[in-house]
DNA sequence: CCTTTTACATGGCGTCCGGGGGGC
DNA sequence: GCCCCCCGGACGCCATGTAAAAGG
């Protein structure tokens, strides 16, 4: 993989998103988003007098999301149906980022095509025949409600204002439909338009919290399940915004539009293309943000979670149920974030326009399915989402590695906890377990030896499936659940500072940084690698950690500006980018001291190879085989040999450490570009 | 044959209720 | 004896993936 310097992002522009003429995006799309990440200058995104300055006032973020589960008892629903489109002059972001190397280094545009001329490649990014993403135009109003595949000229007020008396959500209402439909219609890829009268720059960064999580699917292209009566995502959407204004007032919304046009099917082992997408689709596919309307310094102080946010493929739902969004079983979808300033009683001033900008983060993709395909995916659900957690019959009984700085939920995680969003957003331990990424997959993902391909057909048995995640403890990670903050102390973006000063923690600033937000129940923390570990998220200068660091995206006047903190190329910036190719500089990076220490918390926040599952991964041992399989019988010696969790705490720290030396080779492997 | 639907088992949390212990 | 608090069990609910049946 060819390196590029950091290009300016108006040329990223120009290049990437503004030339794009075609339909659709290039069938790399989704790869160039996750390679391209246009490098600013943070000052850039400091355009507007810092909100974070300003003196709150008029805060109305006290709303417990918890009080209102659902959009019927959300508060400001009746505002919301009074929300009118601002469309004219949209400050529109198209944020791509998924923390690819790409943070540091840009790819050159021939880089961009190569890597996009692999439609059907599942490794490291799924298969992107056609487009990845949904295309849209700045400039036109339709975008936020185009009736697939035509683009209507509803309006974004209109879609609220359809939204149904008992619904505050504009879920009933807005006839959301897939956003490609623009592409069909040769709309630019990206457009953004100085000369737009109003065109506010971008003020809000956002990044996606579990994108560590997102992107151990994305390997595999993720797949969620829809059910009639609705399935919730998982990962579920869960971000942390900054750049707002505190004082005024958003609403923030997901939408779900058709990542490309095409039907899939899973054939092989592998998605592909079958036939084209049903764009006849009608449904809800948006899903308001319960908090919304609420005040800027609401969203930035806490974790915007879209838990509760469910799919469905019953068409009806999207009548009567805000929370529904309706999709397509196999077809590919993309997730955006919507953020839209309102006025304090939720209506939303048509005579500032540019007061809607949108995110996208590729990582999120998914295909709609009424049941699994990719046995991968199955059982990364079983091993991240604690809902599954009776599927995880051999989690605790054959992982034998150091599950004291567990990253993926133990069988006393509270799945509750974790995915209801708004007040328990104070127990985020809960979605540190449950969004947060176990190191044991990404031994398999960096296995020199066995790189990922295409999931297993379902109908084939494991044979490189994944390792519990208790096998994938990574001794030295610092478990989600031994950060702790001051519940409700939400650690903000300029708490970023600590990055310069600190250079002893490596870690997944976005990851940390989201905990913060979601206000990370304090807990006793008697290990003593973990204990005593400061709240703070520190960034090792020399790349080692914050794989996952805060990526943020503005827009600086007509430019959309996306940058990843830490990125070597703005010295200034004292992040780190967190990305998958990041992971290939690890064998870069300069030892830090203790093996396990520094790298904790990189390994914590990032999804390392937990030493003890990269070594029986690498070693093909018949531990590391059987944990692959879906269920293991007690009786298996494997299982029975360490059938006890408290086993593996007490194994040697010794043993860890050596892991660990293993791990430096899985990250060589990527490092070799 | 493929996809979708449905019933089922599992796990966990919240609520309710009763029992036990302690204080007044 | 009364009241309060704590604890634990029962129950309901929710969410999950699995497996079989149903549908096209």
């Amino acid at each position: 993989m060819q390196l590029d310097p950091c290009i300016s992002p108006s040329m990223m522009l120009s290049k990437k998103f503004l030339s794009v003429n075609s339909s659709y995006p290039h069938p790399g799309a989704s790869e160039l988003a996750l390679h391209e990440h246009p490098i600013i200058s943070p000052s850039d995104n400091l355009e507007r007098s810092s909100p974070l300055k300003k003196t709150t006032r008029g805060m109305t973020n006290q709303s417990d999301p918890d009080n209102f589960p659902d959009s019927k008892e959300a508060p400001g629903d009746g505002q919301r149906s009074k929300l009118s489109p601002v469309l004219d002059g949209v400050s529109e972001i198209r944020h791509n980022f998924d923390g690819s190397a790409a943070d540091r280094y840009l790819l050159p545009q021939s880089s961009q095509s190569q890597s996009s001329a692999a439609p059907t490649t599942m490794f490291p990014y799924p298969s992107q025949h056609g487009p990845a993403h949904p295309t849209f135009s700045i400039g036109s109003p339709s975008r936020y409600m185009a009736h697939h595949p035509v683009i209507t000229n509803g309006a974004y007020n209109s879609l609220l204002g359809n939204s149904s008396p008992g619904s505050g959500y504009p879920g009933s209402g807005y006839p959301y439909t897939q956003q490609y439909g623009h592409t069909y219609q040769g709309a630019p890829f990206y457009q953004f338009s100085s000369a737009q009268p109003g065109l506010v720059p971008g003020k809000a960064q956002v990044y996606l919290c579990n994108r560590p999580l997102w992107l151990k699917f994305h390997r595999h292209q993720t797949e969620m399940i829809i059910t009639k009566q609705g399935r919730r995502m998982f990962p579920f959407l869960s971000f942390n915004i900054s750049g707002l204004d505190p004082t005024a007032h958003y609403n923030i919304f997901v939408d779900v539009i058709l990542a490309d046009p095409n039907h899939w099917r899973f054939q092989g082992g592998k998605w592909v293309p079958c036939g084209k997408a049903d764009t006849n689709v009608q449904g809800n596919r948006v899903y308001m943000h319960p908090d919304s309307p609420n005040t800027g310094a609401h969203w930035m102080r806490q974790e915007i979670s879209f838990g509760k946010m469910k799919l469905t493929n019953n068409k009806g739902a999207s009548n009567n149920n805000g929370q529904m969004v309706v999709l397509q079983s196999l077809h590919k979808y993309q997730p955006r974030l919507h953020v839209v300033e309102v006025n304090e009683d939720g209506t939303e001033d048509s005579s500032q326009p540019g007061r809607v900008q949108t995110f996208t983060f590729p990582e999120t993709q998914f295909i709609a399915v009424t049941a699994y395909q990719n046995t991968d995916i199955t059982q990364l659900k079983i091993d991240h989402n604690p809902f599954a957690k009776g599927f995880r019959d051999n989690y605790d009984t054959i992982y034998t590695g150091c599950d004291l700085d567990r990253l993926t939920p133990s069988p006393n995680d509270s799945p509750r906890s974790q995915i209801v969003p708004g007040a328990r957003y104070s127990m985020a331990t809960s979605f540190l377990q449950d969004q947060f990424v176990s190191n044991y997959a990404k031994s398999r993902f960096h296995h020199p030896g066995s790189v990922p391909g295409p999931g297993t057909d379902r109908s084939v048995p494991h044979t490189n499936g994944l390792l519990s995640p208790q096998q994938g403890e990574d001794p030295g990670a610092p478990s989600p659940q031994r950060w702790f903050v001051t519940p409700n102390n939400r650690l903000d973006f300029t708490a970023a500072s600590a990055y310069d000063t600190a250079t002893d923690f490596a870690g997944n600033a976005a990851t940390l940084l989201s905990y913060a937000a979601a206000g990370v129940k304090a807990l006793p923390l008697p290990t003593a690698g973990c204990a005593g570990r400061p709240l703070g998220y520190y960034s090792d200068p020399t790349g080692w950690g914050a794989r996952s660091p805060p990526q943020y995206c503005t827009k600086t006047g007509s430019v959309l500006s996306c940058w990843a903190p830490g990125t070597r190329v703005a010295s200034s910036n004292p992040y780190l980018s967190g990305t998958e190719e990041a992971d290939t500089l690890a064998s870069d990076r300069s030892p830090l001291g203790e093996d396990t220490k520094p790298k904790d918390l990189s390994d914590s926040s990032w999804i390392e190879t937990p030493p003890s599952i990269k070594s029986m991964d690498s070693s093909d041992s018949g531990i590391y085989e059987q944990a692959k399989r879906r269920r293991l019988s007690p009786s298996d010696p494997a299982v029975s040999g360490s059938s006890s969790p408290l086993k593996s705490e007490v194994l040697p720290s010794r043993d860890c450490e050596k892991n660990c030396a293993k791990d430096l080779g899985y990250y060589g492997f990527y490092t070799h570009t």
